[in-house]
DNA sequence: ATCGGATTTGAGCGATCACTCAATAGTGAG
DNA sequence: CTCACTATTGAGTGATCGCTCAAATCCGAT
């Protein structure tokens, strides 16, 4: 190698991240992201594939950062059922800016993607299970660890689980009260908390 | 007028609600529209201002459509709670084809949408907030009807509601076990059902 | 049967899309 | 200091975007 790159790849990738998560694939164009990453189209084409590529790469990141909040949320929690209450309460604590309040970029995604991008249809749907199992993983341990019945479906409650935190990030994505966003966490957060009186096997 | 419309407004409405409910407004083109309408592009520059405008109808007529429903649901339900948990679970029993199951236009359209089309966004976001406030008269009139408690907070309870109806339809939207879907339905139409212990007031 | 006028047509508009590549600039090895 | 080599550049590619409009078409009134 004769030559350093003179730019940053993870900043890059932080940027294109923001700019995809705020626009969506569809609507974010390579002239966003040249000004973006403040790069040209063929540099942004020779560190990244494609468009395509890129978005892949964006939200990988945003995967892996997102499965990290989850498990450092559960490694600073005294139980297991706490610590995906407190998980769900941290995006109900949320400023209404555009920057910190936005929904789920995989759900965005895999509700936006057509049959025409079926790598990033696929790739998203994978992540949203992949999220899913995580969750299943922990409410297995919560059961094992005594704080659910023996007989509870960890899988029922990760499907539950997941459609709670979807629909409070489209809640926050959407709210102009930041309150009762709060509340809405803490309602659902609540639920979770309880030994959950009917939800039993299936 | 001398010469009478050989294409039926509806039916190209219709046509354009579902290519547009499917793909989003940004992956949907002219041409696709050109094709699904059978319509040239100058006719639907006629007929429909533009592909904003054409959108902007498809959306109304989609949230006329799911009004509808709901008011139905309701005026052939024996109690409020009965007609809410029931319009819940209608979503929850619906076939893995991409026809049936699909996730909510209004929802998708506010993801999806960016500053770039504030209209739309706008648009979309005032029928989320109807569709809330409809939720919230049902709620008022089920508290008035003694179904609940008279402290229960009717705006909080729509909003949960909506909540759980998003999650549940972007649910039926990425799963392929429609049974699951159906238990995530009924799980959650139990809980609309039951006087709720710990939902009062704020 | 004829014709006026509304409707439909579709080639083609400028703009923008994702993307390429020959030319340029800059770096580290010798 | 020089050179070999690679990263960067940005004008330009063909394709497609949303959209227009002069011409063709067709209906209903007379």
């Amino acid at each position: 190698m004769t030559r350093a790159r003179p730019y940053d790849r993870d900043k890059a990738l932080d940027a294109a991240l923001n700019l995809f998560w705020q626009k969506g694939y569809h609507a974010t164009s390579l002239k966003d992201l040249e000004a973006a990453l403040a790069m040209k189209p063929g540099s942004i084409y020779a560190a990244f594939k494609s468009k395509e590529s890129l978005f892949l790469a964006s939200l990988e990141r945003y995967y892996l950062n997102g499965r990290d909040q989850l498990h450092h949320a559960l490694a600073s929690a005294p139980t297991v059922l706490g610590g995906l209450a407190a998980h769900l309460r941290s995006f109900g604590s949320i400023g209404p800016a555009p920057d910190t309040a936005r929904a789920c970029m995989i759900v965005k995604t895999i509700l936006d993607s057509t049959d025409a991008e079926p790598a990033i249809r696929d790739r998203a749907r994978a992540y949203y299970d992949r999220m899913r199992a995580d969750f299943a993983a922990y409410y297995r341990k919560a059961i094992d660890a005594g704080e659910l019945p023996q007989g509870a479906d960890p899988d029922r409650l990760a499907q539950r689980y997941q459609a709670d935190l979807t629909a409070l990030r489209i809640e926050a994505h959407n709210s102009t009260d930041p309150a009762s966003v709060a509340d809405l966490a803490d309602a659902m957060a609540r639920e979770i908390e309880r030994p959950a009186a009917d939800l039993p096997a299936r």
